[in-house]
DNA sequence: AAGTGTTGTTTTGGATCCAAAGTAGATATC
DNA sequence: GATATCTACTTTGGATCCAAAACAACACTT
C-alpha cells in the first residue's frame, strides 16, 4: 500500500541478506524501529510478513530471531525451485504451449544467442542476462495454468540465495561466467524444445537441473577452463 | 505470541477456508475487526500474515480481498504437495534412512495395516488415520535435511484443499473411503520400502502419486464398487 | 544448597488518535 | 451531454499510549 510499509519489508530483507544481523540474532521491535527510523507498528507488520517468507523465525514466545542457514538449508531452497519450475513446465508441455508463448519464449533465447555471440562477457551484459533470465523463467512458470505454482516459487524466493537470478555474482571471472551463461543457454534451448514438441518429461528433467547450474557446476567449469591450456 | 495474535489468524483463515466470505470479496480492516470483536491492529497484523499464505490478495492500492480459486488451482497445489514432499523422499532415500526413522515409519504403516485388518471403515477411525498419515508425511518430510522443503509444504497447505489430511470428506460412503485408504495404505508402504532399499526415484515418484489420491482416485474406486456385483 | 516465590524490568500485544491517500459523487464548464 | 475538477467521505498507514505477558534477578523458605 503505502511506500513505507512495504519498504521496511524490503529494507529489512535487504540487511538480513547482506547480513546486517547476525544469524540467529533476536530481533526486537523497538531497536529495529529505530534503527530504521520509523515507529514500532510498520516493524511488526514487517515481522509477520519476514515470519512467512521464512527470514525470520519465532524466538519462543517472545518475538523473533533471524533465520539461520546452513548449507543444506540453500541446496534444498534451489532443489526445491527446481522441483517446482520443472513442475511448471511439465505442465506447460502436457497442456500445449500457444503460438504467442512460443513467440516469447523465442525472443528471450535470441536474445541469449545474441549476448553470447561475441565469444565473451563484458560487465554491463550481466544485467542484460539477469533479465532475460528472469523473463525466461517467469514466461513458463506464469503459463503453467495456476498462480499456485509461481506463488510457491515467489515464496522460496524470498530466501536470499534461492532466486534464479542469483546465478552471477562473481563479475571478476567473466571468462567463466561466460561458460556457465553458455550452459546455461543450452539449458534453455533444450527446455523450449521439448516443451514445442509436449515432451512433459524432459521439460521436467532439464529444467530441474537448469536450476542447479549455480551451485553443482563450478568444478565443472574450472576443468572446462584449464583443459585447452593444458 | 498472545492467543488473539494468532487466533485473529486461524479464526480468519477458519472463516475463509468454510467460504464465510465471498470469493473476491474486498475485506476492509474495519469491518473484520468489529465481526471478531478486537481492534483494528491485530487484524493488519493478520492480513499480512494471510497475504503471504496466499489466501489474501491485495486489492490494487487499497486493502485485501479473498483469494479466488479455480478447479486448475485445487489440481495444482496437491501437485505443489506431490512435487516437494516427492523431493523430500528422494533426498531421503539418496542420504539413507536411520534405524530410528525406519522403525518409526514402520511403527505408522502398521498401525495402519491394524486399522484396516478389520475389513470395514467405523466413523471414528477417520480420525486415527488422519493422526497416523500425518506423522507419516511429517516424519518423512522432516527428514529430508533441510526445513525448507517443509517450510514449502506448510506455506504451500494453507490452501485450505491442499493439506495432506484433506483427503476424507466423505463420511457417508465409508466403504468407498474404506477402499481408497487401502490404496494409501499400499503406497505408503511402497513409498518405505524404496526408501529403504535407496530407490530415490521411484520413492519420489511414489509420493508423487500419492498426493493424486484425493483428486484423481475417484472414478477408479467407483469402478471398483460397481464391478463385483456387475 | 536447592528450589520456589516474589518483584521489577523489558518487551510485546491491543486500542486509539491523527494524518495521508484514495474513491466516489457532485458541480461546473466546455 | 460529456468531461474535468473539486470536495466530501472512506479507508488505510504510522505513532503513541496502556495493559499484559515474559524473563531475570533476588530473596526467602525448607
Amino acid at each position: 500500500m503505502s511506500d513505507s510499509d512495504t519498504s521496511v519489508v524490503s529494507r529489512l530483507r535487504k540487511l538480513i541478506g547482506e547480513g546486517a544481523f547476525r544469524q540467529g540474532e533476536r530481533l526486537g521491535e523497538v531497536a529495529v524501529a529505530e534503527q530504521l527510523g520509523v515507529s514500532r507498528t510498520p516493524v511488526r507488520l514487517a515481522f509477520r510478513t519476514l515470519e512467512q517468507e521464512g527470514l525470520l523465525q519465532r524466538a519462543g514466545k517472545r518475538g523473533f530471531r533471524v533465520r539461520e542457514f546452513t548449507e543444506a538449508d540453500v541446496l534444498c531452497a534451489v532443489e526445491v525451485r527446481g522441483a517446482l519450475e520443472g513442475l511448471a513446465a511439465r505442465r506447460l508441455a502436457e497442456q500445449g504451449m500457444s503460438p504467442a508463448l512460443t513467440a516469447e519464449l523465442e525472443f528471450w533465447i535470441q536474445k541469449g544467442r545474441d549476448l553470447l555471440a561475441k565469444g565473451y562477457l563484458e560487465e554491463q551484459d550481466v544485467e542484460v542476462w539477469s533479465e532475460l533470465n528472469r523473463h525466461f523463467h517467469e514466461n513458463i512458470v506464469g503459463s503453467a495454468g495456476s498462480s499456485v505454482i509461481g506463488d510457491a516459487i515467489a515464496r522460496n524466493n524470498h530466501l536470499p540465495f534461492a532466486a534464479a537470478d542469483s546465478i552471477i555474482i562473481d563479475s571478476e571471472a567473466l571468462d567463466r561466467e561466460y561458460r556457465k551463461l553458455q550452459l546455461a543457454q543450452v539449458q534453455h534451448e533444450l527446455v523450449v524444445q521439448a516443451l514445442r514438441h509436449g515432451e512433459g518429461a524432459r521439460a521436467e528433467m532439464l529444467m530441474r537441473e537448469h536450476a542447479l547450474i549455480g551451485l553443482r557446476y563450478a568444478e565443472l567449469l574450472d576443468v572446462g577452463r584449464h583443459a585447452p591450456s593444458g
